[in-house]
DNA sequence: TTGATCAGTTAACGACGGTAAGTTAACACT
DNA sequence: AGTGTTAACTTACCGTCGTTAACTGATCAA
């Protein structure tokens, strides 16, 4: 006897009328555990819709293709993203420690978030969330798919202009600073993703090490 | 009438016997120069294969797959990376300059070869020339494939120990101070190739800046 | 009870990496 | 000159991929 309470409750079978949105969470999560375990590369729509347990087609009734199943994940993990950042940016110290705690935030968001981070950022064929804006500052609708990134950016670009309205003599304009201690933290996480059995130094010494080469080096006391 | 000398000098029809070889040549320059204009997940055995002017499988005579390719191509591009390194460790100045000057070669060349970089560095799937080795220390055969990466890092490293040997106070051991300096650069390198339509600040700003950034926080005077 | 429509299905397309088996051209040797 | 060997290459095919077209069945308002 099966139970009559899987038809309302469980994920198997037909949804209800007006219930499709369900099935379309059911999507992304078995997705996102595919990723985790195959990568990129080795996730297909055969395999996400086995695991959810519908043919593969079905998942174009959600999804217009492959790419937009990912983009929908890259906008779950940067709301993350921008939680972490926002939780920092309202704690009280100086710009600084906040850029500090930024910056170690995002190697250990990255570091924690391995799938998803390669989706993001290390993926020639992912989508690409920033470059969808056409430019930076287009950050008006912030459930827009694919503008959170550019909002995580401009949480970090604020610091270094509140660091140079503080009188901090800054090498670079704000938004180059930006840049460039995104990209040496983008450097370590790739690298520590994409070899993760070269004997590189620990881990550690690593994370603190960057953080203070990018501090020390775009905000000097 | 064709010209008779074709049969023994274009590179079109079959092969003489015992020159397969400049086969296996022309199948390595038509996939890099594919790679150069669609990328690594664009560029097909069968694509090789059209450009080359023969069938598919025909590229299976000299290689046992399709990565074999790609890693034949990695060493090509370490072995110039290693050349310009060599030509910069020649150089009569401080190890603080010629780290400067690695870095910003190191730079540019990713930038001069994004097929081969990317391919080296951000391919999930890719041979990974430098894991192979299972330690950083195994350089004894330069020519092993897949080895020309470490050779390369080691280069590096070794500005580092001449500092150090040379009184100066480094801020971590100097195999940590390559690895940062490598993955900062690498973040700018990978950055500007995954993202080429974000309005990134001035490249040559950014360049000159991570390489100061790098040089001044890890090689300090 | 009907009829519209949501939520799926099966079947198929073209392209992919790769393999098996057959064919043709080039050379060594008698 | 003729012949056997084999390097060099082709055709045909396999299973899988992302994706589309066309169809089916369940659900619910009227």
């Amino acid at each position: 006897m099966v139970n009559v309470a899987a038809q309302t409750v469980a994920p198997l079978g037909r949804k209800r009328r007006g219930e499709g949105h369900t099935r379309r969470d059911e999507i992304l999560v078995a997705a996102k555990s595919l990723f985790l375990e195959e990568g990129y590369g080795a996730t297909t729509i055969r395999k996400i819709a086995d695991r959810v347990g519908v043919s593969a087609p079905a998942l174009y009734l959600y999804f217009k293709d492959k790419d937009e199943i990912m983009l929908a994940l890259c906008d779950q993990t940067f709301g993350r993203l921008i939680e972490l950042f926002h939780s920092i940016e309202c704690i009280e110290c100086s710009p600084r420690d906040r850029l500090r705690q930024m910056g170690e935030a995002y190697v250990r968001f990255g570091l924690a978030h391995v799938g998803e981070y390669r989706l993001i950022f290390m993926e020639e064929q992912a989508p690409e969330p920033v470059r969808h804006t056409g430019h930076r500052g287009d950050i008006s609708d912030p459930e827009k798919p694919g503008i959170k990134g550019a909002i995580a950016f401009a949480m970090l670009e604020r610091q270094f202009i509140e660091l140079e309205q503080g009188g901090a003599k800054l090498p670079h304009p704000p938004v180059t600073c930006a840049e460039l201690s995104w990209m040496a933290c983008h450097g370590l996480v790739s690298a520590l993703i994409n070899e993760p059995d070269f004997p590189w130094s620990d881990r550690q010494a690593l994370i603190q090490g960057m953080v203070d080469l990018t501090v020390r080096g775009l905000a000097p006391t």
